[in-house]
DNA sequence: GTAAAAGACTACTGATTTAGTAGGGATTGC
DNA sequence: GCAATCCCTACTAAATCAGTAGTCTTTTAC
């Protein structure tokens, strides 16, 4: 499961991404996708130090999308929050740790298997770009009213 | 990430899959696995619970596989020891808990594409059944002789 | 140059979960 | 009856999560 700070983050990303605004405050944004405001802070931050976002201080302040919505993906957004995408450890890139399970890592099955579903896992978190979402909510929508 | 518990689960039933035993110890397992005894116990008394393991109590007793490799799959699994497969809460059906970040779920991008990678993944992980990861060990272990 | 508006940062807290451990109790075979 | 074996309850230390509180810094408007 997804922590509350990364649900968060990718519903702030999405609301950011459809709204046509060139800034965004943190209350606003607080309010729109029902974050605590202080909690939502600590999410927009990290963004920032992640290169997602931008931001300027001061009066008149406020965030903004660093980059395009299609160079926006979900892999990115969980493993900045969550870390891993995989489930065991031994079947990741970037937070790769033995495990101590499997005595031989070469031949475990386990590790197989994991790793069968991490990449395809991965590769449908990076084919959804906020982009995408921001579209297939506008398709949802439309679909509904019919 | 799995939990240790869920992840010992799985070594210890391909485990037992893999050995020609009628009955296993539980300290037989937890040497051969690598799995502190105590912390065993309590997992394979889960499983005996579920259903997955039957077994016997009393000098000559044991564990044993209730049920053959092939009808024993990781998702069971999974979901035995870690609850819902999908990352968020809204996207499940066995465990299913509205969100509070979506405003309309039916219209919501994010819900839909957790749904496309929730789907895909319970359907590798039940194409992952003990005796295909039994069978698997075996090729990889082949493959590495050579 | 000062006040107000905004983000930046640090530190704390209560609740929950994880990964075990401890210590008996119940059952069975001999 | 006694030893081997699984069954069960309760406890604990550490980590993580979800948030809150309070202050500091930067920027703009006047």
């Amino acid at each position: 499961m997804l922590s509350k700070k990364c649900k968060y983050a990718v519903h702030a990303l999405v609301y950011m991404a459809k709204t046509p605004k060139e800034k965004f405050l943190i209350k606003d944004v607080s309010e729109a996708c029902a974050i605590p405001k202080k909690f939502l802070e600590a999410i927009l931050l990290d963004l920032k130090r992640a290169g997602v976002l931008g931001s300027k201080q001061g009066k008149g302040g406020g965030y903004f999308l660093r980059r395009e919505p299609y160079e926006v993906n979900l892999a990115e957004i969980v493993r900045l929050f969550d870390g891993a995408i995989a489930h065991v450890p031994c079947a990741t890139y970037k937070f790769y740790e033995r495990c101590t399970e499997c005595v031989d890592e070469e031949t475990c099955s386990v590790r197989d298997a994991f790793l069968q579903v991490r990449n395809a896992t991965v590769e449908m978190l990076k084919a959804n770009t906020l982009e995408d979402l921001v579209k297939k909510e506008t398709k949802l929508k439309a679909r509904k009213k019919k």
